[in-house]
DNA sequence: TCCTGGCACTCTCAAAGCTCGACTGCTAAT
DNA sequence: ATTAGCAGTCGAGCTTTGAGAGTGCCAGGA
């Protein structure tokens, strides 16, 4: 018994990887010959009859060999595959990414741009929230007579900013001051705790600034809620075509549900992870139209010293895709994103 | 001769027009009928000869109709077409666009949605560079032991950072006292005044952190100087996909070109933009391999009060496109940025 | 109970041949 | 300068055909 079940699995083991890598559904009788099994043609027959019971493969059309199904990916993902190890290349070029790691955003961008490069896919990578950030300075710049700018700056390092209208005109000065007393009166604040005293904030300053304080600060409150909202960059959306013909030939609603961040925000939301940090979606279990022939392989990683936080980066390619090494990617990428942005 | 030479002009822009529309060339015979003209088909036939000579059409093999070459576009564009007003929907749709403008950076993105939803197409907005700007407030944070970021706040809103590796440990205030020594001293300076005066600012503070000051002042001036560093936002990729085996087959090397921002900027930055205020490229004039069968339509703007600064917006398109419509979108989409911009 | 060899059957893919239709270019006449 | 008519060219699309690959099933053997 456990003699034949484990030999189905390698013959599902077998078919994942010969279409992975040849693009065609694979025969029992081609199967024996690459493989070079100890069992005749017939035999891996009937294996492939019980699989495609159990729906971990298909075919395509009568006479031709079996592709897998998504759940057949599935359980390969989960049962099968190894993690494998990166290349000497792929962590060179990782440890160079750290070397020149100079601003948030830039180290961001070319994060998910390695990941897309190394994977061949397209990469995503979404922003750290700033729970555990907590408020630096704030500053308030006047933009023309009746707007201004309200920049706060996290101990993170995020820097986030919103254009305000002001009711009346005060100078320069006056707004400056207005800003630094935010600034002292937040300094040291959590980010992620809200309310902020806006009555405090309105009596600290003269009642000729007051009215303009309550919009100032009711900016930095709007700032604070909206640095719980996710924004995603994204990277390799060439690769999607170079896939060849693969993901039939629809990669345009691929592509537009990839700018629809939102879809790809809940969808990394919702994925939990495994004892390996890594997770993995495929096909309907994307929950999503457009994204029927396609896979996400996502991990969290730290996004400051805390750790806890949580953000995510990953990549979506066809669901014909080598998992072993995607994932391998997605994992290490995630750790050494960690690593630099808790500084080691 | 002027008679027969403006109906070649006519037979030009019913070509291009039609085949726009259509997507299939256009012949004598549908060429007559679709825009009931006063002459036979053998006299369009006549004409077309004459075009096909001077190189403004070709026809793709021998029993077809003919399309427009990239010369034809070219002077289609020159010499006949009008730049379209938008739609009241257009309209709205800015309209709206001014009155959620908030953040600086919002608004570009925004903006290039937009116009990638109006032109139907891939489009482009090219940060603006902070020439005009001056210098509003400078920051530097912990973010490790050996680590800090700093901040640099311009008079236009725009925020940029840099990270840099610290040779002691200064405790927090001390950065902070170094941060504001900096604002002080350059508080009002012209961003693109180079070199900044380092050695006055290293003077300014004690002993103890004259190194950790010429750290931060360096990272000051690098980051003005890579102000000067275009960037480039893009929206509507997805459009590339559908415009439906237009563009050939080789989305993907388009798709590659856009990421590779430098190919972009380079060709934004060539072009003149005539009375209008607008520039096209079409086809080879791109002088780029992969671009060679989408064109490129662009606009200045006014990046700030001053005006004068001048970053582009632009759509990226198969050459087959309406260039009328998608040149008045980018001309008024323009217009509504540098207004945003300069405040009105 | 599991494996194997053999056989009949099915279905796709690619090449080949074919017809139809759309255009053109040319010439001679107006 | 324009027109009508005619002969010639070529691609798009359909059908046919054959080859190849692969399956399912059955009956026999370990």
């Amino acid at each position: 018994m456990s003699d034949t079940s484990t030999r189905r699995l390698q013959v599902l083991r077998a078919i994942v990887e010969d279409y992975v890598q040849t693009r065609e559904p694979v025969g029992s009788k081609a199967l024996v010959e690459r493989r070079n099994l100890e069992v005749s043609p017939a035999t891996i027959r009937n294996d492939m009859a019980q699989l495609e019971e159990e729906g971990l493969i298909a075919a395509p059309h009568t006479s031709a060999g079996r592709i897998p199904t998504d759940r057949g990916y599935r359980l390969f993902v989960d049962r099968i595959t190894e993690v494998r190890p990166l290349s000497r290349a792929e962590r060179r070029a990782m440890d160079i990414l750290a070397e020149t790691a100079d601003d948030h955003e830039a180290t961001m961008e070319q994060t998910v741009r390695l990941l897309a490069m190394l994977t061949n896919q397209v990469a995503v990578i979404q922003h750290p929230q700033h729970t555990s950030a907590t408020i630096r300075h704030v500053d308030v710049v006047p933009m023309s007579a009746q707007k201004a700018l309200v920049i706060v700056i996290l101990s993170t390092g995020k820097v986030e900013q919103r254009m305000v209208t002001l009711g009346e005109t005060p100078d320069e000065d006056s707004l400056h001051r207005v800003g630094l007393k935010v600034s002292e009166q937040l300094y040291r604040r959590s980010a992620s705790a809200l309310p902020i005293p806006v009555s405090t904030l309105i009596s600290a300053v003269e009642p000729a600034l007051q009215s303009t304080m309550a919009v100032v600060a009711h900016a930095v409150e709007t700032i604070l809620e909206s640095g719980r909202v996710d924004r995603i960059i994204m990277a390799g959306t060439a690769n999607l075509a170079k896939s060849g013909g693969d993901l039939g030939p629809s990669i345009g609603p691929i592509l537009e549900a990839l700018e629809e961040q939102v879809v790809l925000l809940r969808l990394l939301h919702e994925m939990q992870h495994d004892r390996r940090g890594l997770s993995v979606r495929i096909g309907q279990e994307t929950s999503h139209e457009s994204l029927q022939e396609t896979a996400v392989v996502a991990a969290e990683y730290a996004t400051g010293k805390s750790g806890g936080d949580g953000a995510k980066l990953g990549v979506v390619g066809p669901t014909r895709m080598d998992y072993g090494s995607t994932m391998s990617a997605v994992r290490a990428m995630a750790r050494y994103l960690s690593r630099i942005l808790s500084e080691g």
